[in-house]
DNA sequence: CAAAAGATGATTTTT
DNA sequence: TCATCTTTTG
């Protein structure tokens, strides 16, 4: 051991030296900042420093894990086994649970995630009769958010002057009421969000600074990852913390800030400095990770943002590419430009396609990239679609547990109160409700004393049994979940409660689907048994749903994930990289975002945005950009973005435009829609059909695929009625057929003349139909 | 109660 | 346009 330390650079070396005292680590992008990080952890275990004096804080749960193998990498699983490593929520979860006592929470309170959040706000809204228009949960949650992000407890929020003139400004004045209601109900559920746990850890380390000075001397290091991220409850937490010993080292970019949006503040890091006058800057200029042409190109844009940390990236790499900026007639173009790029790059050089990434602004952009791959067949993947944890049945699953360790949990509770379907009708919930209300008991109290409520309740007595069923089965699963093993605890309650058989069903795709999702639910709770076994510690199931609750992504790279483009947010592309980056939709209003353009300090942060995506690119970066753009359904014209003029035009290449390009140009019907015109709420649709600004392509038929973008789209829009009637004009009576619900059939009789040709058709499964071959998506089977 | 029709509304996203 | 949510309806 020991010898690692000459893997690194001087100034990563300084920086993983630094023996105590605040340390500002700069760590501009591919500078090898996560293996400053893991070193300085691993020199502080060599010096002598016990692990559990050691937090290090990340932002994200990938990034902890990542940094855990890589430190047990350097010095052994047991000696990192005992830091204290995590993301901010989860650290601070762990905290709070074991102080329970001086939080008004109970140790096993449950973490409702922002769709949970959103539902209790919207009840609020309906019970106290608001315009629903008005006050929306997920707009009234951000706002909520944005206060306890800032330390503004509900109390604080409705005497604020400022705040308040601002919701009397939106029109939406009793946000102060519905915080505060929130906030009690989230207290009666025993439930915190997110913002909760760094809001009521600031408030435990107020009000208690005996719990305070505990974790100041148990935490000698502290170490936070990306810091210029931090939002305010969260920079306090690190500052208390760090205040008895002063030994903190955060590791940060001011260029690559690109979450304020909701709630970090770049001002933590830029203020490091004057917050601790004593501080040592370390910078890590050398970026080892992309070629001269890409880094400097990176440094001439990010140079037109003001106030930065002063650092001069360099690269010892091969000078490189010029990155080329490719102009595209119309989205469709643009998509086909690149998958046709990504493949002639990838036989020209004989590399992978895991080496390739297409990054974009939003994700409405992915789909247009997702057909021109599928149509040149390229493999792909596209990342930050629904998380694993956000499906369906997995809350419904875990609503199980849920319920099982904290019967108070409200939204659980009526997530699954009548799912499987157990015959608890609306109206009896609603009755539930209103008496738990009037008698303020938790739902959970009512159900579980039929017996005693029946009468108050006025139920049937079927209803009241089948209440009875319910309790019975969520007390014998309460009774399972704090002791033995979280596997056999899950088996049953999946089996017990109905999920398993309600989803098992091998005639619905849709539900084979879920199944297998419940089944990977269930193996994670199994390897999770197994592993806190073999450590011999406890493997609950209320441990397993402590640890779950604060996870998002089961991301974890599946074998086949391996030869694929990566298609992404650049958002989500933060901290990764790639030979070969594909940004696409460089036009204004898009990128920079139109929201953004207004304000400065937002224009800053999506020209940090774009530093991001181009300094993910090893070799080579293509930016794309397109002339007309369909925005919801609407062709718009776009111009560059005013980042392209941003770069330094030496680094820059613009090929000329291919030929088939330049005549569809001029073939370009006139488009009067310009940016921002046209589409404003639901008024640009009728808008559109009734006058010019309808596009005049709608007369020519489709003559080929190959000419232009526009056509294709043409196709794919009506795809249902053309390429079906071109199938199915050689269909007969006796052919056998397959449809997308019904399954096979034999086609018994066809009449009526296309556009309303109807087909008779016996399904082996579903029986006799009658079926609009407009409509129905038949596909003829060789008999 | 489930499927169909209608309404809506739409950056970025981790925890 | 398109995905998602709510309302309607057999």
């Amino acid at each position: 051991m020991g010898d690692f330390i000459n893997d690194l650079n001087e100034a990563q070396q300084e920086a993983v030296r630094q023996s105590g005292g605040p340390g500002l680590i700069i760590a501009g992008a591919g500078s090898g900042k996560t293996r400053v990080l893991t070193y300085r952890i691993a020199w502080l275990l060599e010096q002598g420093i016990p692990a559990p004096a050691i937090l290090a804080l990340t932002f994200t749960n990938k990034a902890a894990v990542e940094m855990k193998e890589r430190i047990a990498c350097l010095v052994g699983y047991q000696a990192a086994k005992h830091l204290w490593m995590g993301t901010f929520h989860s650290v601070f979860a762990r905290i709070l649970r074991h102080e329970a006592p001086h939080t008004g929470y109970s140790s096993n309170f449950t973490i409702y995630d922002t769709a949970d959040s959103r539902n209790v706000i919207k009840g609020i809204v309906k019970e106290l009769m608001l315009d629903e228009q008005l006050y929306k949960p997920a707009g009234v949650f951000a706002r909520i958010s944005s206060a306890k992000n800032n330390l503004v407890t509900a109390g604080a929020y409705a005497s604020n002057q400022a705040i308040i003139e601002e919701d009397t400004k939106t029109r939406k004045p009793r946000i102060a009421d519905i915080f505060k209601i929130y906030q009690k109900r989230c207290q009666l559920a025993d439930a915190m969000d997110f913002d909760d746990l760094l809001l009521n850890t600031n408030i435990l380390f107020r009000d208690h600074p005996e719990v305070l000075s505990k974790y100041q001397d148990a935490f000698r290091y502290i170490l936070v990852d990306e810091y210029q991220d931090t939002n305010y409850a969260q920079y306090l937490i690190v500052s208390k913390l760090a205040a008895k010993h002063k030994n903190l080292s955060v590791v940060g970019d001011d260029a690559q800030s690109i979450y304020a949006f909701r709630g970090a503040r770049i001002e933590n890091i830029l203020n490091f400095r004057k917050d601790y006058p004593e501080h040592r800057i370390f910078k890590l200029e050398q970026n080892y990770r992309s070629t001269k042409i890409i880094v400097n190109a990176a440094n001439s844009l990010i140079a037109r943002n003001k106030d930065q940390i002063p650092k001069k990236i360099w690269s010892a790499r091969e000078t490189g590419e010029k990155i080329i900026v490719m102009e595209c007639p119309t989205d469709l173009e643009e998509g086909a430009s690149v998958a046709k790029s990504i493949a002639e790059k990838k036989e020209a050089r004989r590399c992978d396609y895991s080496g390739f990434a297409i990054l974009y602004r939003t994700n409405a952009q992915s789909r247009i990239f997702e057909e021109a791959l599928r149509r040149q067949g390229i493999p792909y993947r596209v990342y930050g679609s629904l998380s694993f944890y956000q499906r369906k049945e997995i809350k419904d699953l875990l609503a199980y547990f849920r319920l099982a360790i904290n019967n108070r949990d409200r939204e659980a509770f009526n997530r699954i109160i009548n799912y499987p379907a157990r015959g608890i009708g609306k109206a009896t919930v609603d009755k539930i409700v209103s008496l738990s209300n009037e008698a303020g008991l938790h739902p959970w109290e009512i159900v579980a004393d039929t017996e005693k409520y029946r009468p108050v309740l006025n139920i049937n007595a079927g209803t009241a049994s089948r209440l009875k069923g319910f309790a019975d089965l969520i007390n014998d699963f309460s009774l399972k979940a704090p002791g033995g093993d979280a596997w056999q605890t899950a088996m049953h309650i999946a089996s017990a409660s109905g999920i398993l058989k309600d989803l098992f069903d091998p005639k619905s795709a849709e539900n084979i689907a879920k199944y297998e999702n419940i089944q990977e639910l269930l193996n994670a709770v199994k390897e999770f048994t197994s592993r806190q076994t073999e450590m011999g510690e406890d493997a609950s199931l209320n441990t397993f749903l402590h640890n779950v609750s604060l996870l998002t992504d089961t991301d974890t790279e599946k074998p086949d994930d391996r030869n694929k483009v990566s298609l992404m947010t650049i958002h989500s592309a933060k901290g990764l990289e790639f030979d070969h980056v594909y940004v696409g939709g460089l036009e204004e209003e898009l990128f920079p975002n139109r929201f953004a353009a207004a304000s400065p300090a937002e224009l800053e942060e999506e020209r940090r945005l774009f530093y991001v995506a181009i300094t993910r690119a090893g070799s080579t970066v293509t930016l794309s950009h397109a002339v007309t753009r369909y925005r919801w359904g609407v062709p718009a014209m776009c111009s560059p973005s005013r980042f392209l003029s941003e770069i330094d035009p030496r680094f820059l290449e613009h090929p000329v435009a291919e030929t088939s390009n330049g005549m569809q140009r001029q073939k370009r019907p006139a488009i009067i829609d310009s940016p921002g015109h046209g589409r404003q709420g639901g008024s640009g649709d009728r808008y559109r059909s009734g006058s010019a600004t309808k596009p005049a392509e709608a007369s020519p038929p489709p003559r080929s695929q190959t000419h232009g973008g526009r056509l294709v789209r043409m196709d794919r829009a009506r795809n249902t009625s053309e390429t079906q009637s071109d199938d199915l004009s050689a269909l007969q009576a006796g052919m056998n057929v397959q449809h997308d619900r019904f399954g096979r059939g034999v086609v018994l009789t066809l009449e009526g003349e296309p556009p309303n040709a109807r087909a008779t058709v016996e399904f082996t499964a579903a029986g006799k139909k009658q079926l609009l071959l407009k409509f129905a998506k038949l596909k003829i089977l060789p008999s």
